[in-house]
DNA sequence: CGCAGGTCGGGAAGCTTTCCCGGTGCCCTG
DNA sequence: CAGGGCACCGGGAAAGCTTCCCGACCTGCG
């Protein structure tokens, strides 16, 4: 089953795919609240393997792969995003994602890796981000590191509330937090940090 | 011909695309460098053409897209990225692009603009972003300027206020008007526009 | 079990931004 | 030369945020 909110892209992956033995798109899905609702019915029944995009519009990927292991605990994620720092690689194997593949990956690798975590492997990294796995720092915690990529977008606190389902007042209080944890003092600076990090698109 | 970061999304889109009839991909890219030198030989003799992403590692899809224009003034680009800021359409057809369409969009659409750009039309948008286009592009006073970019190096009300000799509070005045007349509200939004307008150092 | 640590937010104090305003110069035009 | 327009400079008050401190709940762990 594969979420990705990039239609064009997910069209044209999902051809790939298609194309090998063996494998088959079940379903595809534009958005984290979709793709959990398809997964009601069928569920692993169907599905052997979720093929998850992390950057998407309204909830973020990471919340979903999160619930998704937690009402499925059978249910193989295979994380497959542009993104490619190691935070971001930890964030997504500490939430319950069996493998992480960048987007620039060859088409033969996403394959081989979907192979392998449908047979129950674990920890499946695409080369170009194996090495530099293992986070030299991973001082925040997962709350505190949703703030920070939100602030990161250019979000506001009420918007990013407002994603994450909490008070304005609590997305607040992490703000200062991050900051302090890691003695940043203006808003560019978080953002080069985040930028170094690699946590936001673009 | 596709020019396009992330392997797997391109050979993605690429059998899309060859499956359509009357399309052909003749060659596709990883990167703007190995693009640009592959333009050289066959030039626009064999490629109508360009579908290019604009996020791409080695400095700006932006800048690739200048400079091709600069020298095959009759090639055609078609945008194709997943940023949908007006800002951004605004740049990429301001640097010459014929057409802007985002990665959210139906393979169906990317198809038809693509058949519209090679047609020869212009300004051809994806209905998600046609409506944002057209920024106003304010012009800022010489206070108001100063004050943005020492804002957009990360400094404080206070730095700046210094700097300029200036109270602090005029220099807060300041930033109250430039964020007015630019219509930005977060300081990331301020960053990207001060970049995008070449304004602070790298 | 107690302890540590993540999560979530209320309350109050303090700081900043925002809005409105008055004042100064410069330039251009009738 | 008078007057309008605009950039420039900041004070004051109100509104908005952040920060600091705190209590509450829950989970994992020795």
């Amino acid at each position: 089953m594969l979420v990705d909110d990039h239609a064009v892209v997910r069209a044209g992956y999902r051809r790939l795919l298609d194309d090998e033995a063996g494998l088959r798109v079940v379903a595809e899905c534009g958005d984290a609240e979709s793709a959990y609702a398809a997964l009601g019915p069928a569920a692993a029944a169907s599905a052997d393997v979720l093929v998850l995009d992390l950057s998407m519009p309204g909830r973020s990927g990471l919340d979903m792969l999160r619930r998704a292991r937690l009402r499925w605990p059978q249910l193989r994620v295979l994380v497959f995003t542009m993104h490619d720092s190691p935070a971001m690689v930890a964030q997504a194997l500490a939430a319950g994602a069996a493998g992480f593949i960048t987007k620039s990956s060859e088409p033969a690798l996403l394959v081989a890796a979907l192979r392998r975590v449908a047979a129950g492997e674990a920890a499946v990294l695409s080369p170009d981000i194996a090495g530099a796995a293992q986070a030299p720092q991973q001082q925040l915690s997962a709350r505190e590191f949703e703030v920070l990529r939100g602030l990161a977008e250019g979000l506001g606190v009420e918007q990013i509330a407002a994603r994450l389902h909490l008070s304005p007042k609590t997305v607040s209080n992490y703000q200062t937090q991050v900051r302090q944890r890691l003695g940043l003092q203006t808003a560019v600076e978080l953002l080069q940090y985040a930028r170094q990090h690699g946590l936001l698109p673009g």
